[in-house]
DNA sequence: TAAATAAAAATGAACGTCCGTTTTTTATTA
DNA sequence: TAATAAAAAACGGACGTTCATTTTTATTTA
């Protein structure tokens, strides 16, 4: 028969890396066979090296699909967060990772096969110049509120901000993966509203803080 | 022959099992084989079963001698730590966890390697009730810091000090294990500086700061 | 003190199974 | 019908575990 079309080809190939993808996180990557991914994928075994060369082949190209959704959700978050230094806001930040974490949360299990099996080779840019990445999204924010007078002495703004970011991430991660069990000894509602507080006056300087208070933040 | 001692057997099995860690770390659980073991820790392949029943019970045995050894050291750290609000012993705790995760990142890999293989079932007590430990241990002091009006209000003092063992943990694991590369744009020692600001301004009432501030801490 | 003993430890070949991949065969359809 | 996809079979090797055998050595005996 005549070759299969691009997007025939690319459906295909969708079908056998979701059934990869299930089977890698739910029992991690050497666990998985080839034949596994076959029979879970309704493939035979060897139609699959007409899709992949290997089987990292396979792993690859799932964490290359996946990392295109998961930053586009991230950037999402990113736009709908106008100005990060807001209590609000912030709170609604670490609400939003949350969701990205628990919803996506195959993601990150596929980054700990990557620590594990391959030194975290295709996730290391993940965290490269976390901070220069935020600077580049919100720095004019962070420089104007410098100029204000908002920040604490000696409290940079992005760095801040990624600090808070790494602990929302890091406080879902935790709970959903690691089995967590509200290890802060509080709901995700309230862990939320006293990690937000705790950046928040972390951050911002008194004058700011008393103008938020008003607007009673957190809680 | 007769029965060796237990002493003995204890030296083998430090033998056998310091020669399996080093390979599940170098390349996973299901990637290292009984044969690898066998002659990394230059023993014969049969006589690995007189010693263990299976290959997971030598993982389990590993985790089991190093969790012993790791909570001892954590112990340590928090023997040190005599008044934990304080900025300057945030900062030396910060340090500190820095030092564990640096010199006994196999052990977090390890955990990774849990949490892939065996939904973190051999880890989790470790981040259960994380809270509820750090409040036993320092309970006192912080209750006589809420008593003197130390704290921001509705900032309780276990939640704080447990979310910047967080941060400190994560902070350290990523740069060791992830790829970080200074991923908040900052050296080690600068990034503790700050990060302890962030929860030395987040926790503290303003008074204890002006307070604090007058025998400077960070940067 | 030295030889004999017997029980435990150590060995490595063998087992059956499963692995990733390759090759061969069959089915499909422009 | 001819090119291509899909399926099936086959390959060599590696896996965890078992087991019959050999080696070792703490204890007993002379």
């Amino acid at each position: 028969m005549p070759k299969l079309s691009p997007d025939v080809i690319d459906e295909k190939k969708l079908v056998i890396e979701e059934a990869a993808r299930e089977l890698f996180i739910k029992q991690g990557f050497h666990a998985t066979s080839m034949r596994d991914i076959a029979k879970t994928a309704e493939v035979s075994l060897g139609n699959l090296y007409n899709y992949y060369e290997t089987k990292e082949a396979i792993y690859q190209s799932i964490i290359n699909r996946y990392s295109e959704g998961v930053n586009q959700k991230l950037g999402e978050i990113f736009e709908q967060i106008d100005e990060p230094l807001e209590p609000t806001n912030l709170r609604k930040f670490g609400e939003m990772v949350g969701e990205l974490v628990n919803q996506h949360s195959d993601f990150w299990l596929l980054m700990y096969i990557d620590v594990l099996e391959f030194q975290n080779s295709h996730f290391r840019k993940m965290f490269e110049g976390l901070t220069d990445r935020f600077n580049r999204i919100y720095g004019d924010k962070f420089e104007a509120a410098k100029q204000r007078g908002d920040l604490r002495t000696g409290v940079d703004a992005s760095v801040a901000f990624t600090a808070a970011y790494m602990q929302f991430f890091n406080y879902f991660l935790v709970e959903k993966l690691f089995g967590g069990n509200q290890h802060l000894g509080l709901s995700d509602d309230q862990a939320l509203n006293h990690l937000t507080k705790i950046f928040a006056y972390g951050t911002l300087s008194e004058e700011k803080l008393a103008y938020f208070k008003k607007s009673a933040f957190g809680n």
